[in-house]
DNA sequence: ATGTATACAATTGCATACAACATAAGGCTG
DNA sequence: CAGCCTTATGTTGTATGCAATTGTATACAT
């Protein structure tokens, strides 16, 4: 029943050197646990337990769902109880199809913008990636060059509310749950489209790098 | 040096009927404030004064303001300080970037799925919109359809988090003060536009409605 | 005169306490 | 026995008070 907050509190701790204020912690930690899957989504959350278990009063801890509230993670139930957004079937596809969109745009973008240290950035990466996915690196290791990959794409995109936007589906789809990163035949197909959208900005080819 | 307050509360409580929470009203109130210009970008806000001014206490002004932190309208400057939002240049070419893609996914989504409903929806709205502009209606009432217009078409597009994503550059444009939407020549400019994207949606063709 | 250190003022961050509301259970009445 | 009203409990919303951090001004030393 009860979850190990501590686990995830300490992962937040480190990976922010404990500089961060408590709402901003809570949030972390909170998003950590829903990816996780250890809180699932449609769980009602009663800020009182919340807060004696993580250790916080209610007042950051407010804040930090208020921001969970204004990103969509959290929302309202009936007469104002709190519970993880439940995803629609509808919402599904929509978050698919967004982040589709999005994606293209950046890749487009980066193709058409990107100065020649970011290309080179971005294809040092593609090389990591191949070295790592041929010398049969763990899951976890391969989702996060792939994070990284993306995450090259979307800054030589030279658009910050862009980047924003891809950033927040991203933490918007924990909610679908444990990602398939870890199908080994979506590996192989990853890795083709991802050396075809290296080879795109490579050459500058905008149109090519959307598709 | 003060702010009419009272002006922006009242509008906010006609809206919602008074129906909202304080933080949620304070939420309003702010982009309100904002958008009429009372507020500029890099103005400083102090919790404390804002609070005697409108009313209520911190604690739901805190939470309203990490609602508008969380959307980007409000951010932290030096030593953790308030401060409304301090647009760049690079952000402004991205916002219409951002907006101008998102506007045509919207358009060929809503070509390609509307409902016969939805889009009897969009051309009445549109047909309205031709009266105003011939009658030479005021630019409050001209802007007004123009929402309008461009709602009909997110909600055609079915898809929630691209409506959202929209909704949340309009709130994030008021940052760059008022439109544009007064300026004469625009008007016919935009009045093209909307029977070209009109068109292609009652058609059902996609690539001219996004372009 | 300038640079630095220290003390003070102000503002944010957090915690506790109280009020209002919704919900659910139990008793009362028809 | 069923339905409704009352009451009790739990949860959210709001207010106030305190602690900690930061910006600023002043005084002193170089």
């Amino acid at each position: 029943m009860s979850i190990d907050w501590a686990k995830h509190s300490l992962a937040v701790s480190q990976r922010y050197s404990d500089s961060l204020s408590a709402s901003r912690h809570i949030r972390h930690v909170l998003l950590a646990a829903i990816t996780a899957g250890d809180i699932m989504p449609g769980t009602r959350l009663t800020e009182t337990e919340l807060g004696k278990q993580l250790g916080f009063s209610r007042t950051p801890l407010r804040e930090a769902i208020a921001a969970l509230k204004a990103e969509g993670i959290i929302e309202t139930g009936e007469g104002g109880s709190l519970q993880v957004r439940v995803l629609a079937y509808q919402d599904i596809h929509a978050l698919y199809e967004m982040r589709a969109t999005l994606e293209g745009m950046a890749a487009r973008l980066a193709a058409t913008g990107a100065s020649p240290a970011e290309k080179l950035f971005i294809n040092e990466i593609r090389i990591n990636e191949t070295q790592l996915i041929n010398s049969q690196a763990s899951a976890a290791a391969l989702a996060q060059i792939n994070s990284k990959f993306h995450h090259g794409i979307y800054l030589a995109s030279h658009n910050g509310f862009l980047t924003e936007a891809l950033d927040r589906l991203s933490r918007t789809m924990v909610l679908l749950g444990p990602t398939a990163y870890s199908l080994p035949a979506r590996i192989q197909e990853i890795a083709l489209e991802h050396d075809s959208i290296n080879e795109a900005i490579q050459a500058g080819h905008g149109d090519d790098a959307e598709a």
